[in-house]
DNA sequence: ATATATACCTAAGTTTGTTATGCATCAATA
DNA sequence: TATTGATGCATAACAAACTTAGGTATATAT
């Protein structure tokens, strides 16, 4: 992530929220669609992209597939079934810190 | 902070945020503040918070005082006009990392 | 006495991200 | 056809921001 758009440890969650919606992505797909969904301004960080996907890999909580496509080289991930739960938790967990955001800031933000 | 309750990066606006909305107030004093706030959810880890107070001070943000009570010391912190500027930018980009995460999550929440 | 709350502090280690690279394919265009 | 920008993956050196695990001391309640 760039310019501090994404607070640390956050990056993940989105990585296993967007895999969990889509099925199986690869990490360049993922940047697309998180600047995609927020209008051009979250970008991902290709240096903290890559490590982060290979410690979900190494953590169990996905599996990579590479697939050629034409000359090139795609690395499909996909969330495994431990991935899965882990998944749940860690998204709950950033709606929690949100939630919390929204107390100590004095939130413009309300339950919809 | 425990528990990754809080995401890296926000422990240093959220003290400014409390600082800047109640004058002036010590280390202990913003733990308990945090904890009223969240409902006792959020209990800030005083690795991080003296830490933390210590580089905004030297970062210029905040003036220390101490001053004894009793037996005791306590260390007033409060926002200089640098900290002023500084406490405004840094929570807009707060509030736009939590929009963020709404719009990447599929939030929950709406603008209110 | 002993535990809990108040009140501050730091050092070692870990996690996570930034910056800066490197390599290669493909499409568009000057 | 040479070059630029997009696609696509990767790592290494460094820095920031924590966690863990202590340390010191006073005050209050049991």
């Amino acid at each position: 992530m760039n310019n501090s758009q994404l607070y640390k440890g956050s990056l993940s969650t989105v990585l296993l929220k967007l895999l969990k919606e889509n099925g199986r992505m690869y990490g360049y797909e993922l940047t697309q669609k998180v600047k995609e969904l927020t209008t051009n301004e979250v970008v991902l960080n290709e240096g903290a992209l890559y490590p982060a996907l290979h410690k979900l890999e190494a953590d169990g909580l996905l599996t990579a597939e590479v697939v050629p496509v034409g000359n090139r080289m795609r690395k499909y991930y996909a969330i495994t079934p431990k991935g899965q739960t882990e998944t749940e938790s860690r998204i709950a967990e950033l709606e929690e810190f949100v939630k919390h955001m929204q107390l100590l800031l004095g939130a413009k933000l309300s339950l919809g």
